[in-house]
DNA sequence: AAGCTTCCTTGACTAAAATCAATAAAACAT
DNA sequence: ATGTTTTATTGATTTTAGTCAAGGAAGCTT
């Protein structure tokens, strides 16, 4: 009866497809290309004609745009329950934006067709979308507001934080999941800025740092810190919603 | 018969609204409150609780996040043709930024639960919702990107072209819509900070600057210096869709 | 026109972050 | 294990923007 198809389950897990028509998820999951992609691949770049949007399975993927001379600004860095490339309906069937893989991931390619066709016949899915792009908006107002009102080690902390099982209350270990010199781009800072803040974090906030593990003792210790420079109190809602389902 | 509405006639100008029900438009403008703001007067603040969205007829409206202590995060300046506001459907009803006039403004106060039903009854609502606020989304990305790439001139410099007719191929002069403190603000820097970054890009780009006029032989005078720091090439998307119609 | 307020500019100084250059540490391949 | 490449840190310095304080200019009010 229920044939295990785990592409499947995949899509009937992102928010924005529930309630969609009958054979919608059985039409995509049979066009799909599952991609296992090494650290550094290009998925596309901006500007190309794009027929496809992808969904995270696992992994992490850079999204980014870059000038002629080859500077980048990093937009964003998503994992797993994220789709991108979507965005591409909006803009005459173009990428705005590149997206390569930070990490080794595994990634669904899915037809943009299809999905268009979906939005455009079932209302439900119009809906899903509207509140998943709603959010995501107020998530862009938030990176906006951070990089006015926080200062490099804050922005830092700030990042660990969302990376934190809020709901813990006692010592914690976490991982920092891509490599620091993303995590500056992606914070909107360099390098060298970054290792030094990292060091002004540690001797502020007592957490402890040895390559890519971060310990604190409790999570007080970091949010006194970080949430100070910004407009939402300590267990804010970028914190809560971390795991994402488009 | 074409009764003449003139609140009508603004929200049938607004793109989500195309193709709305039959007495969608009707309803809202029943509704409807004119409102006659002056600067300074505070529309709605973060965490009230919503059942009204705005449409701006005339003038411009500030949407911004205050820290504890009062600083304040400026997220978007917005003029006629814009909604706002109406992103509290998806942020359980709360409006996610406060709002306030820049300058004497005009504007519509709309029910959201009107909006709300029409979003859910109607598909093209849903479906012209979602087109504004990817498009929106995309807007959102380049803000970050520019604070990211560009320095304090060329911020300046990118907002005066985006007032500019880009089309236009001689000389041209155009004012500053608001204060130049809140210029500043919406640039993400300090008021003193603008104040030189706006001599130095005069003497980078040769435009004149007396009070709120702007004087420039031509565009490509300022493009040049600021699209060099850009992932856009001069005449950018941003640019040319000046007119927003919600 | 005088006084008041608000907004803008300038100067002197400080702080934050970027840049350039050199190592150091980790990860990877052989 | 060894060498190689990539990633991260540190130091010295410059650049950029923020801060504090004082004047000016412009707009309002009376």
């Amino acid at each position: 009866m229920t044939d295990f198809d785990p592409i499947k389950n995949s899509l009937a897990e992102i928010s924005s497809f529930k309630k969609s028509s009958p054979n919608f998820l059985e039409t995509l999951a049979k066009q799909a290309r599952t991609l296992s992609v090494q650290k550094g691949q290009t998925l596309f770049l901006t500007e190309e004609e794009a027929d496809k949007f992808y969904l995270i399975i696992d992994g992490w993927i850079k999204i980014y745009r870059e000038t002629l001379d080859g500077t980048q600004a990093v937009i964003d860095i998503v994992n797993s329950g994220h789709l991108f490339g979507d965005i591409a309906l909006y803009n005459e069937g173009i990428y705005p934006y590149s997206a390569e893989a930070a990490e080794p991931s595994i990634i669904l390619a899915l037809p943009l067709a299809v999905l268009k066709e979906e939005i455009d016949n079932t209302p439900q899915i119009a809906i899903n979308m509207l509140a998943r792009m709603a959010i995501n908006n107020q998530e862009k107002d938030k990176e906006i507001e951070h990089r006015a009102l926080q200062n490099a080690p804050q922005r830092i902390g700030c990042f660990i934080l969302r990376l934190t099982n809020i709901d813990t209350s006692g010592p914690l270990t976490i991982h920092l999941p891509y490599d620091k010199t993303l995590i500056a781009a992606r914070l909107g800072m360099q390098p060298e800025t970054f290792s030094r803040a990292l060091k002004k974090l540690k001797e502020a906030t007592g957490i402890k740092i040895h390559g890519a593990t971060v310990e604190m003792e409790n999570i007080k210790q970091l949010s006194d810190f970080v949430c100070s420079a910004c407009t939402s109190e300590f267990p804010c809602k970028d914190l809560q919603s971390k795991k994402c389902t488009a």
